[in-house]
DNA sequence: ACCAAACTTGGGGTTATCTCTGTGATTGTC
DNA sequence: GACAATCACAGAGATAACCCCAAGTTTGGT
């Protein structure tokens, strides 16, 4: 039987989780975190076989979180739970080090065995998730400045304001505002701001 | 024993809300439905005493549903369980017809506090909620026909081809889109994309 | 039947964005 | 040292969005 660290903040999928392990007899019982500060004290004194890890926690999120793991602990395995199924998260999190990734609204015998896979020290994404990698057309890498941009855009400032703060062009900022566009596959500013809010770089 | 039926799609949030209510002697089983239409269904054959909504759902919404299940069931007691706090969705879930809004990140104590309130015909806030009510300066709820203009200005559609769509004038359209942006407190149409989408209208 | 809210339409002027394309300068990498 | 990627800059015409304003028509609820 292996032990098995939830990190979680939500106490009811913390007991449905619980149960499953128990109920599958994956493991006897779980060590619970509620936040990441909580997470990082836990695995000074416990090396469980298997991390269980959201990625939406109160202090922080599962990606800073899987790296800080990884450092104290690298033989760590690494689960992430979450309900987003947004490809750049996803690929964060593995680029983070996780060996799988499962949505929370998959079934039991799904989530059952992505936590057997990945004990056994084998990958594992979700159905859904998997297939979405294959239709990659998305390439959306943003560079630092990108990002900056795409930031000030979405709080509201317009092209010769941003040119202000950055000591540049506005035509320079149009630029990236163009190039932001074609990057994310986006038909005009405002649909810009819808897929990056989907795709996490809010 | 009160018959409860819990609507969510995540199973391990309905196998930890069943633990709860079995252990605290809530219920002595509960009628789960993944989704809208099978929740509609069920109610067509059962009348629980209680219904534990989520508001995302695979085909719909927690606020539409909520509705709809009144209309079948004038009678019903719903306690909505979401993960969103924030307090538009509130609202239109109480508007909705909603007894009770509580986080998913909720304590086991408190969860079982809702339940037990609404139950007894009580309404219910969560702690948090209840306290940025009162600091409420926030108050957008937005018109059914400001929601669908603005997924369509989330999609890339400029004013003219909305117009278009929807068979009525481009000034019609941006004066939607002006009254968006003033109850969301935006600065223009892409800072209104970014704050209904943290705002879950998207 | 009434009131309030929501929906609709309008003008005029200013500003910003979109579409097109291209070029040098600066970084980082092999 | 070569090469690629990134960053910066540029322009001109067309379209769309933003800001000021006002006001008529449905619709829903009591």
């Amino acid at each position: 039987m292996s032990q098995i660290l939830i990190v979680d903040d939500h106490p009811v999928v913390v007991e449905g989780l619980q149960k499953l392990v128990t109920d599958k007899k994956i493991a006897r019982e779980c060590i619970v975190a509620f936040s990441c500060a909580e997470c990082l004290k836990i695995i000074d004194i416990y090396t469980p076989d298997l991390i269980l890890l959201d990625y939406q926690l109160p202090d922080g999120n599962g990606i800073n979180l899987c790296s800080q793991i990884l450092k104290k602990m690298p033989e760590a395995k690494i689960l992430a739970i979450s309900s987003f199924k947004e490809l750049s998260l996803v690929k964060q999190m593995i680029a983070g080090g996780a060996l799988g990734y499962v949505l929370k609204n998959a079934s039991d015998v799904e989530i059952e065995e992505a936590i057997r896979k990945v004990l056994a020290g084998k990958k594992y994404l979700s159905d859904d998730i998997a297939e979405s990698m294959q239709h990659a057309d998305s390439n959306f890498i943003l560079t630092r400045r990108e990002l900056e941009i795409l930031h000030f855009i979405a709080d509201g400032f317009t092209n010769p304001e941003i040119a202000e703060k950055l000591f540049i062009s506005p035509l320079t900022v149009d630029s990236h505002r163009k190039n932001l566009i074609v990057k994310l596959n986006a038909k005009n500013t405002a649909m810009l701001i819808k897929v990056a809010a989907q795709k996490g770089f809010l």
